[in-house]
DNA sequence: ACCTGAACACCGTTCAAGT
DNA sequence: ACCTGAACACCGTTCAAGT
């Protein structure tokens, strides 16, 4: 109907995986986890729900297809591009602590662009997409010159690190969502709410209540990437001070 | 107007938010989390499902409700308990250190012995039990004598990584037992699966796919909050040695 | 090989009606 | 105030039947 014809071996609106996976990344994006709906999929896609089936297994893997299809991407990204455009021109290679960093924000900013990544790679578990990440990070971990065996550990640490927050950001952008608040009435709302939290109670909450109310989310997950880091490193020292 | 008189002034069977609760848990428990339904959950109670709805606003909130009932219970385990019966033999007071990983050792416990917890918290984003667990990790960074600074970004770098796993934990639980693998085939599955990537895509992930085999979740899970520690105590010295 | 669409077995939630 | 249970509007998935 709308495309031009681009390899005509096939009718245009035949249907294939990429075809499936694209239109369910629309529909997530634009209609939330709960948006995604065989039903729905089959309108966008103009068939039956049963021709779905044929080329997917079942929702499951549709999601992990669809998460996939962008975490690929955001790799991809992190790979060819590096952390900003300054760095790149001033020298050669970065730092693998930097290419990290770029890793972490990538992700970061996918989740925040895609909140139902978050979910979806709680239910992808050890399948394509986390382990994408784990490869990319770890890579970087070996290239730190941490000592062999504290490579898994540093890698996990951070692969879940990551997985957190982006969860977490997930959840809250659905919370907001289905309360119709913009970010800032959220962080608004929740910061009153700890604020209204008994003194004996919960001291810590309190007190930080109004460091949420203007907080930058992309600093402090980045904040959270440098002390792993920093981790790491005084890990690396301590075991070559023993040597 | 709620708990006056805990006599049984009603009859035993009535229905009330706290047998709710602790009926939920013990189905997700059981049946896993597509096991509570309020279907299921009202035949257990021996009533209609909408009964249910008079003490409870809607699955949501009952999700938190059965959350936050078990991570209150950690909680208080933690408050009450030191990390194991030697330590406390030996002195009075433990470091916050030791509590931070007493804190941690015992979140995973309970993620792993109800592993609905991991996707649970991911849907009760600033509720209750996000907030429980922030407070009691927030103290102990408190008292760890950090920069007010870098309190925030240390209590949520620690919370973020704890639910991190416990979520991709809770997902490696699931996957496992929806294929009727128990852990080590599950494992085993996985670093098989792992070995037979591409050598040059994923040079990091073949080379400890080994180390998956028999690894050991909770010494690496807190081998990562020890990475978080230690880089906390590396920015305090350094911005003390600024100073 | 691929697609159709009715049908099945569920689900959360509501609500008039009962006590 | 609390509970009942039928009913509603959905859902993922299947499958005989078509092309």
């Amino acid at each position: 109907m709308v495309k031009k014809t681009r390899s005509p071996q096939r009718r245009e609106d035949s249907l294939s995986r990429d075809r499936i996976v694209d239109a369910s990344i629309e529909l997530l994006d634009s209609a939330g986890e709960g948006g995604l709906t065989f039903r729905a999929l089959s309108e966008r896609l103009a068939t039956g729900p049963g021709a779905i089936y044929w080329h997917v297994a079942n929702k499951g893997d549709l999601l992990v297809a669809a998460c996939d299809a962008v975490i690929a991407g955001v790799m991809a990204e992190v790979a060819a591009a590096p952390l900003d455009a300054n760095a790149d021109a001033r020298a050669g290679a970065q730092s693998p602590e930097d290419t990290i960093r770029a890793l972490a924000l990538g992700m970061f900013d996918a989740m925040d662009a895609h909140p139902w990544i978050g979910s979806a790679l709680f239910q992808s578990a050890g399948a394509l997409p986390t382990v994408r990440l784990f490869e990319c990070i770890g890579q970087q971990v070996r290239a730190l010159g941490a000592p062999a065996a504290g490579q898994w550990s540093a890698t996990s640490a951070l692969l879940h690190y990551i997985l957190g927050v982006g969860g977490q950001n997930a959840a809250n952008r659905l919370s907001a969502q289905t309360r119709a608040l913009d970010r800032e009435d959220f962080l608004g709302e929740v910061a009153d709410t700890w604020s209204a939290l008994d003194e004996r109670d919960y001291p810590f909450t309190r007190s930080v209540a109004n460091q949420l109310r203007d907080h930058d989310d992309r600093g402090d997950f980045l904040a959270g990437i440098d002390l792993i880091l920093g981790g790491i490193q005084r890990s690396t020292e301590t075991k070559a001070r023993k040597r």
